[in-house]
DNA sequence: GCCAACGTTGGC
DNA sequence: GCCAACGTTGGC
């Protein structure tokens, strides 16, 4: 299993609006980057992953899981774009803003602190423990459902 | 609201 | 195929 980080701007589709979508998910569409769409399509069903609120809360607050492996994104014209379904697993009780991950030295490599503008990267397994201990996740409960 | 970083586009 | 111009993202 592998994990991974997906950014949106709560003004456009926020951790709320996809909590509301329930166990059934919804596709992560508009992602119009190559590194991230290609990232997508290595992503399986049950990988876990952040829901990131950029520009506004600029932190990790819920946990994601794959739910329908990569597929045509419905709402572009061109069929090279593709989208995962994700689907909110859990809520993270204390938001890890990127002030704290910029802080903690275990998390320097994150893609997330050295290239902000992908909007969908890859996370390490230690990384992902690390911020799910920092927000208040049980790391075991959020790895493996 | 500004602007740095980066990706994409298009003229040559 | 290079690279300047332009657009977008996202932190500040």
């Amino acid at each position: 299993m592998r994990y991974w980080l997906y950014k949106s701007e709560p003004a456009t589709w926020s951790w709320d609006q996809q909590k509301q979508k329930g166990a059934s998910g919804e596709e992560w569409t508009g992602v119009r980057n190559y590194q991230a769409r290609n990232f997508m399509r290595e992503m399986k069903r049950g990988d876990r992953g952040f829901f990131y609120h950029s520009n506004e809360g600029k932190a990790v607050v819920g946990i994601v899981e794959v739910v329908k492996e990569a597929h045509a994104d419905s709402t572009a014209d061109d069929p090279k774009w593709e989208c995962v379904d994700i689907r909110a697993v859990m809520d993270v009780p204390e938001p890890v803003t990127l002030d704290r991950i910029k802080a903690e030295p275990a998390l320097t490599d994150m893609v997330l602190v050295n290239n902000s503008r992908l909007s969908v990267q890859p996370v390490t397994e230690e990384e992902f423990a690390h911020v799910c201990a920092m927000g208040g996740v049980d790391p075991q409960s959020a790895m493996k459902g």
